[in-house]
DNA sequence: GTTAGGG
DNA sequence: CCCTAAC
């Protein structure tokens, strides 16, 4: 099912810059509720913060591609629309002409697809291994025919100019892990490609190596003695991806339904979990009300830093256990001489496939932060790892390597590594509003994994399935549910897509009688500053329309904009209002033209005459606003 | 579901 | 941006 919603996604022509809504890891309010024993976490609360701003910087700019071509002529006089075009040229001479035509948004048709199939995370080590790239900044991106021809690198912020090979070693021996990922922060970059496919983004091999899990057996190599005590352990990190999906010709966002967290055993960092939305995602809900039932599901986070530190506690413990189980405590010299050492270097981990889209006019920083974004997310969300042995899945983290068959005598091409979806240890959301609460039994085996004494490393259904899609050392990311859905385990490595059915599976661990705090729960939406270009199409539209038609000023100028709902539009003009009746030195944020502001004024004075009256048949004549105007501020015309 | 307005 | 009353 989900790789047929997928196509459908791909296939349906909608085009809007795909700009995820902020993942709730961006809340402030997270970080406000912080106490000191989170402390540990910083490295995720970096991370998050980075994902934060990165989608303030991401809106702002990828704003600019909600341009709104207001050829309609259904109201304004020639006078204001030429006006208009003169003082908005740039901007026009982008837009396709769209004529009489019924009012569209110039970016429809030209907006970007790019499937992300995977990202390759950056080399631990990569700041000794990294070789330069060159600049590959500018990337022409044609709907028609580069579609999805571009490529992202994840890079360790800081190097910037530079990638590298994906690697992510892993050392069981050690303990204290390097995050690659998370204390460096991470940005994207792109490039192109000379080779794609129609709905995925190829990378390059010397940047994606497609899930190649390279898996030296117990060699004492350079790398092992060159980072000693850093060597990674794995992380801990959380992933989440995106999907955007847009169904009945109306755009859709998936939002992070493969919720997948990273585990490590070993290592005692910790990152912090980052508020997230478990479920309520599903294909069948529209997306108002999946907005709605989302902001009521959000109880868990408290519930969920519990359950982190208690996981943190119980991670530092296994730590203890491996060191204790041979290996001490962080003498590199000596780890080669242990014989009973695991060495093994994972190349790269592939992330799930992720939807991208972005409109033409979208500049490159906007498609960097699109994706930096998704991926942030998708890091923050939760994620992890799974082990296979053998192509079986290996649930027990209390066994030894040794006991799981694990160790350097053994081919260690048999083992196997997943990334899954985290939240099978699914907090329970305080949701209880969604009526839909199915009782899949395999949410039992989840839930008995999610409690470690339950947990008796016997195959269950899951392990029986993904042993049938992940047998050998590929890192490619399976989906965890992938079993819950029918169609979308196709051989198919694509088929990435954050799975509504993980939603399914997290909606049913929702107890059914447990109200849902709301006070506590409701979590703002990330704020996202309206730019210049979509204050124009706002003022643009109220002049069209009137101040009392936000669902049409919606539906005419931010049809295609499903994180601005016509409340906020309303409250976008409420606050153009005031930003206009105030003197410059007061406003803040980003300017908007003064010109803008005038008409602000202008067609607030003019509508605020002429309530109703002219509403059915449009806006007013470019004197009558002037008029209006005049009369308001008490001058006469 | 929309609109209007206070917070 | 949220919430809610009113329609």
């Amino acid at each position: 099912m989900v790789f047929k919603r997928k196509l459908d996604c791909v296939s349906v022509g909608f085009d809007y810059p795909n700009i995820p809504r902020a993942p709730r890891s961006c809340r402030r309010k997270v970080f406000n509720k912080r106490t000191d024993d989170d402390n540990q976490m910083c490295g995720m609360d970096l991370l998050a913060s980075l994902a934060g701003k990165l989608l303030q910087e991401c809106e702002s700019s990828s704003a600019s591609s909600n341009a709104f071509e207001g050829n309609n002529h259904e109201n304004f006089s020639k006078e204001m629309k030429q006006e208009q075009e003169e003082k908005y040229k740039p901007f026009k001479s982008e837009s396709s002409d769209l004529g009489n035509s019924v009012s569209r948004p110039a970016y429809e048709n030209t907006s970007e697809k790019c499937v992300v199939n995977s990202f390759s995370f950056p080399d631990n080590d990569g700041i000794l291994e990294r070789t330069p790239m060159s600049d590959y900044k500018k990337i022409p991106v044609g709907c028609e025919t580069n579609n999805g021809n571009c490529d992202f690198h994840v890079k360790s912020e800081g190097i910037t100019g530079e990638t590298g090979d994906v690697n992510v070693n892993t050392g069981f021996e050690q303990g204290e892990a390097t995050d690659a990922l998370g204390d460096g922060g991470l940005i994207t970059d792109t490039c192109n490609l000379e080779d794609t496919t129609a709905l995925g983004v190829q990378f390059p091999k010397s940047v994606c190596v497609d899930g190649d899990l390279k898996l030296p057996s117990c060699v004492n190599n350079g790398s092992f003695a060159r980072h000693g005590n850093h060597t990674n352990l794995g992380r801990d990190d959380d992933e989440k991806l995106y999907s955007y999906h847009k169904l009945s010709n109306k755009f859709k966002s998936y939002r992070s339904p493969t919720i997948q967290r990273i585990r490590k055993s070993l290592s005692s960092r910790y990152w912090k979990q980052v508020p997230k939305d478990f479920g309520h995602n599903r294909a069948d809900v529209g997306v108002k009300a999946l907005y709605r039932k989302r902001r009521s599901c959000y109880g868990y986070n408290a519930w969920q830093r519990e359950t982190i530190y208690k996981r943190r506690r119980s991670s530092d413990r296994s730590s203890v256990v491996t060191s204790d189980g041979g290996l001490s405590s962080g003498s590199v010299s000596k780890l080669p001489e242990k014989r009973d050492a695991v060495k093994l270097s994972i190349k790269s981990f592939k992330i799930p496939e992720l939807f991208i889209e972005v409109p033409e006019t979208a500049t490159v920083g906007s498609l960097k932060r699109t994706v930096m974004e998704a991926v942030s997310v998708l890091l923050s969300g939760g994620i992890r790892v799974g082990v296979l042995v053998h192509g079986k899945k290996v649930r027990d983290d209390r066994k030894t390597l040794t006991q799981t068959g694990i160790s350097c005598d053994e081919n260690l091409s048999n083992l196997g590594f997943t990334l899954e979806p985290g939240p099978s240890k699914v907090p329970v959301p305080l949701c209880s509003e969604d009526p839909v609460v199915p009782t899949d039994p395999i949410n039992l085996s989840e839930r008995s994994e999610a409690s470690p004494t339950l947990d008796s490393g016997i195959p269950n259904a899951d392990d029986m399935i993904n042993s049938g899609d992940i047998v050998d050392n590929n890192l490619e990311l399976v989906p965890y549910q992938s079993d819950l859905s029918v169609d979308e385990h196709s051989s198919d490595s694509r088929a990435l897509v954050p799975v509504p059915a993980l939603e399914v599976k997290a909606l049913a661990i929702v107890p059914l009688n447990q109200k849902p705090k709301r006070t506590e729960l409701a979590q703002r939406r990330t704020r996202r500053p309206f730019s210049v270009t979509e204050v124009e199409a706002l003022v643009q539209a109220v002049e069209e329309l009137g101040t009392g038609r936000w669902r049409d000023v919606k539906l005419r100028a931010f049809e295609n904009a499903d994180h601005r709902t016509y409340v906020d539009l309303k409250d976008k003009w409420k606050t153009l209002v005031h930003t206009a009746s105030i003197s410059p030195q007061q406003r803040r944020g980003e300017p908007v033209p003064q010109e803008l502001l005038d008409r602000v004024l202008r067609a607030y004075g003019y509508w605020s005459q002429h309530q109703g009256k002219h509403q059915a048949r449009g806006a007013p004549k470019d004197q009558d606003m002037n008029r209006s105007r005049a009369l308001e501020s008490g001058v006469s015309v």
